[in-house]
DNA sequence: CATGAATGAGAGTTCATTCAT
DNA sequence: GATGAATGAACTCTCATTCAT
């Protein structure tokens, strides 16, 4: 038994280090410029011991973005704990920051790569896309619940924020914010959630 | 003279012919993935044909870039006629978004794709750039002249804006917003930009 | 007929400036490697142009063979006037060096580019190749009638002086003499001529 | 282990069959005019599988060169076992001659083909080269203790003597002997060659 | 289970050559 | 007569993928 313990988990983790190898490749060199030779010797591994784990090189693009939202969820989830809806979504934008901070591989491929089309018909790792986005409407309908944003569409609303937040995490990881120099960019990047989040804090 | 004059225009259609194929492939399949051949074939010319026209692949890439910029520029520049800094701050977001509505591919290759790199050398078409930001941070200090945005920092709270805009188009470009379904997006874009508005006119 | 005249001329020298030029970038950066409209560029004419007065690229090299046959007889052709077969066998040699440093374009195409094929069904221009080659023969010819070279073939002696010329000369042009460091080479050449003519001058 | 054995060899024969057909048909066809495509359709392999064994077309040259500079080296080594110098020389003479006949695309490569301007940073395949030039210099050299060659310079008789005999043969790998018809171009050579032995023995 | 040699398609690019103007 | 835009084939080289071992 031991020993086919230790397979399986050696199997794991050799497919989880692909994973993140590739994931890490991807965001760096872009998917067409990272060649499945290249991922394999980056793990000192022959090319087609990839294709023992993955079909083929859609599949592991695929099963990164899944991993990462799995991931992105945990970090979202974060927020269960607190009260206050309105200070719950002020830390819902920290940990969206955090999360892309900590994860800029998977947050590029997740949010911002060209779908890799059988999204549409796979949809699978959209659930925990789904679950994250309910969150985000879960707490601003609380917010409304308590008076805060009248007058407005929660699902609106929601584009709106998340909007906010997508927007600046990705101009950053897609270097667009070369003008911005002299102060860190992900100081920066708080900064800007602050006075986001102060602005609607009194509305 | 006249057929001087008319081989210069075809000569100079061509190479515009070239520049819109190109931008769309690019944005639709990605930079890599769109090979010379297939945009040749794409307009009905010969492979041999582009490189009569622009040097590399790179070279088309730049001069799309070069292009999308001027006209972006363009396009934020209507907001000069408008003399209440704040209303000219909302106009700015809503042409951002027609922009993005009418070129989504130059969109796609200035904000989202990944730099090709020649950044560095290149530069040049990034003042376009500069300046439509500049645009930005001098509305938002026309309106906190007017005492608006008291205690916030201009350029955090331009890159809170921009982030704000792009963030929207970003995810609308890059098919990241199927779970809205039942409004049309462009709709839903004004919306939120006007939720985003409206929050921000009384701060 | 004025007119017409310069016409002529003008055509003559134009094709001339092209066999000229090309001849020169052949030798500088192979065959292959030189293109037509590198040629025509060089002479700031167009690549049609060329074709207007050479079918192809092969009839251009084919020409500018022809062209340095011709001059290369008239170079060997100066021995002539000389008397004395022996001394007029040394002086051969010389102009053969001659010849290939004044004109090393002409020679590298004649005597070591690989054969542009059609020689052997057209052999137009070996006509002044062959001529010269006769020279050199009767000289030697003469030379033994003078009692020199006895008991040796002429036609094996004539390979063997060819050899002798060609050898260093094809040595030098296709940079094979690095090693001989500290003189220059053109020196370096006639010295070792002047040796071969030393040692058979007593033969 | 015996399986390990024969894959090795099979991927060192398969190296050597690369560079056997390809130095032929580079011989045959020049380097410019052999495609890459060419060379593997001539083994019956995939044009990829030569850049497993070869970095680029640069390198397949170079490699084959060396290989030819080892063997050239082997070739006028034979002349060691020679006791007198004189007879030395004249063996080094037919040693460079049979070289010459039995590897005739090697011969090309290494002394005719236009260097592949690598040439600076190779220096390395130059070695057997300047050493197979030190035999013949150290020959020459001996000779003259010996009292032959008296008054001529042994740099300069290493440059008249190499070529005698990189001419005669030059001439024939380039197919410039034609007009020697009606005997056998390689006794023709042997013959010259001989004359010129003849001829130097008694200087 | 892992290897790595091999494939064949396709990438960007260049070229000799043609032909309407 | 000269132009130069256009062609289409060919180039070197890389890639995702397969499969015998």
């Amino acid at each position: 038994m031991t020993i086919e313990d230790r397979k399986e988990r050696e199997k794991r983790e050799l497919k989880e280090l692909i994973l993140k190898t590739a994931a890490d490749m991807f965001r760096k060199q872009g998917y067409e410029s990272t060649s499945m030779r290249a991922i394999a010797k980056a793990i000192d591994y022959s090319p087609g011991t990839i294709y023992r784990y993955f079909k083929d090189k859609d599949e592991l693009m695929f099963e990164i973005s899944t991993t990462g939202f799995r991931i992105f969820y945990q970090y979202l989830s974060e927020v269960r704990k607190i009260e206050d809806p309105m200070e719950r979504l002020q830390v819902l934008g920290r940990q969206y920051l955090l999360f892309a901070k900590d994860h800029p591989a998977y947050y590029d491929l997740m949010f911002i790569m060209p779908d890799p089309l059988k999204s549409l018909e796979e949809g699978e790792h959209w659930e925990d896309g789904h679950q994250s986005h309910g969150v985000l409407v879960e707490v601003i309908q609380e917010c409304m619940k308590n008076g805060h944003f009248q007058g407005h569409d929660p699902i609106v609303l929601s584009l709106m924020i998340w909007g906010q937040v997508h927007g600046m995490v990705a101009l950053q990881i897609r270097c667009r914010l070369e003008m911005y120099t002299g102060k860190d960019q992900n100081e920066l990047l708080q900064d800007a959630l602050n006075s986001f989040n102060h602005i609607i804090s009194n509305v």
